[in-house]
DNA sequence: CTCTTAATTTAGAATTATTCTAATATTAGA
DNA sequence: TCTAATATTAGAATAATTCTAAATTAAGAG
């Protein structure tokens, strides 16, 4: 039985995680790092924004901005557009997974790599990095 | 054997689809959806634009957005962003197909469905009405 | 420690894609 | 030919993101 991180030790395991992708650990890196990865749900940079302004001393929307490049950058998060909406949303990184967009209300679900099988019939043999997959529909 | 459309032919059979959609055949609708329909390659309302510029006496940049809006509301055409480019990419909708984005040169190609097999393990028994995909890589 | 340099953060301006607005022009139909 | 409805237009407004240049903070050498 592995106890609950206490939240102390879920920043100190933020930080070793900055260190080891080669990022200085400040305080505001910290802080977004913490929230997207543990608490957010496929949040944008405004929804990221608008907790530093409630949870954080002072930060700029810049920072915000600069923040996530380098962490999508360095590989902690990726990046990606709903087809329609206009905003970047950012999502951990950790599990290859696609998207399920609820029509009705916009509801963003994850749908684990089991849930659905790709099968490239790959007759051009490309060198595939990135599978991109939205379903768009109704509960 | 069939002859190709002169391209008289080719804009009243633009013309003839309009008014079926419900759509006012104006000249600057025809013009923007003969171009999207017949010559353009995914192209952008930007591009679009650019187009207009060379090849019509004198459009606005938002009747080019307005005249995108209605194809698309009318089925006509699919618009779509890629998960990181900021523009939004206008497409026939004539088959259902997927994409694969170069990531060295930023083209897009068509997949034809027969390419890729999507089978959703659909154990939660959604209603799926679109399917967007898009494969980055390497040629 | 303390100084110096490099890295980070900041506020606000600039940029880019898109939408809105209100006036003008065009079209369809009586 | 007139009228009402619809479409087009230029330019202003908006929203997300990036840029800029100055101020702050951190790291490392001595």
């Amino acid at each position: 039985m592995t106890k609950k991180p206490t939240a102390l030790e879920a920043r100190q395991e933020i930080e070793k995680r900055l260190q080891e992708a080669g990022i200085q650990p400040t305080a505001q890196r910290i802080a977004i790092a913490q929230y997207v990865l543990t608490d957010a749900d496929h949040p944008t940079a405004d929804d990221i924004k608008t907790w530093a302004d409630q949870n954080f001393p002072k930060m700029s929307l810049a920072t915000v901005y600069n923040t996530l490049k380098i962490l999508v950058q360095s590989g902690i998060l990726r990046e990606f557009k709903l087809p329609h909406s206009d905003r970047v949303i950012y999502d951990t990184n950790l599990s290859h997974h696609f998207h399920f967009l609820d029509e009705k209300t916009g509801a963003l679900h994850d749908i684990p790599p089991e849930e659905l099988e790709i099968k490239p019939r790959n007759s051009k043999n490309w060198d595939i990095r990135q599978v991109h997959v939205v379903l768009v529909g109704r509960k």
